[in-house]
DNA sequence: TCCTGAACTTACTTATAAGTAAGTAACTTT
DNA sequence: AAAGTTACTTACTTATAAGTAAGTTCAGGA
């Protein structure tokens, strides 16, 4: 073998993130991982039990990357408007360049076709991900950057369910559609 | 048989459409239609030769459904908050009391995965809608109902986006988030 | 009454899915 | 050098998917 055996798990994770993002758990199957990576189903099965298990740690690591991204803001503080744009460039990378829906989509579309697990782990981030925005706008409003006239929870939310829309008009209707919407929270946000 | 035979049709189209707006297209299997129905697999493919041609039917019905909805607003005008209120309480009934995603969000998370004339289906039907709202948006600020500062293209955009993601928020995070992010999108308009 | 077509069912095919058990090659430890 | 341990492959099972071809039942018309 050339290709380093430590890092086949790693690989595996990665498509399966790509294919779970791209298509939703019941759009891809395991040969949509092992083909293009030349290798076998059972080698998927060696280092994930099952696709549930799979596509847990697939949230999991989404869930990780943002709580890195976002668990200094949360601790620390900052300024709000620096948060919120890096949190929209966030979004708008995974749409415009990864192609990739959030995968609080894709969980919410086929939630009872789903095991329990990849449920909870789903919701448990999108309380967190709302958490964290309604701590940036509690601030952006204390630091008189955001104006809005409901709760910083209600705002948030609002925002959130925003952008969540904005993955799929864009495939729907193209890629331009995701900075008008972005254009106009900020808009919505008095900016 | 008890029961009429010219209704199947229409059985089966109701049950495709709770199951395609429910779990999406690759969510559910003609099984999940003809068992409750106490039928078999083959006599839904006598009414629809594949599963493509049954959630293109689905779409088309919804489209129309839609279309007649709105196009009395599209050809006559009217107050553009009625208009509004009432597009706002369809969303809300799909979102709490069907229990339902637009089938839009089912299309968009599976794009790659959908048959060419489902996806040509989707987009045409996000355009309708698009510019159904854009119409409300501009009568809405002509007739000094709404405010905001944006193109009416872009607002409606906007609308539309937090409306879809409130419906995956919904699964996630409970009913309660619905009626949260449409009190936003009123604020957000200035009512 | 025979015939025809609509609306199915029965019985099948083909493909693909997830998952498993047993074997193997290479590296690691003792 | 022998004995694991890791990281797989080979070969298989079981289940389920969409789709089809041929037969059946019944209602209405000539």
């Amino acid at each position: 073998m050339t290709t380093p055996r430590t890092s086949t798990r790693e690989h595996i994770l990665k498509r399966a993130t790509m294919l779970f993002q791209g298509r939703g758990y019941n759009g891809f199957s395991f040969k949509d991982i092992s083909v293009p990576m030349g290798i076998k189903n059972a080698a998927i099965h060696y280092h994930f039990a099952t696709k549930s298990d799979l596509c847990t740690a697939v949230i999991e690591r989404y869930s990780e990357l943002l709580k890195s991204e976002t668990g200094d803001f949360m601790k620390h503080g900052g300024s709000a408007r620096h948060q919120l744009e890096a949190y929209l460039a966030f979004v708008r990378h995974e749409i415009l360049d990864a192609r990739c829906m959030c995968p609080l989509t894709n969980v919410a579309v086929a939630m009872d076709t789903l095991p329990d697990e990849i449920q909870a782990k789903a919701t448990a981030l999108s309380i967190d991900l709302l958490a964290y925005l309604t701590r940036v706008m509690e601030v952006g409003r204390e630091q008189d950057e955001f104006q809005f006239n409901s709760t910083a929870e209600q705002k948030a939310l609002s925002v959130k369910a925003t952008l969540q829309g904005a993955g799929q008009l864009a495939r729907l209707m193209g890629p331009q559609v995701v900075d008008q919407v972005i254009d106009q929270i900020r808009r919505d946000l008095g900016l």
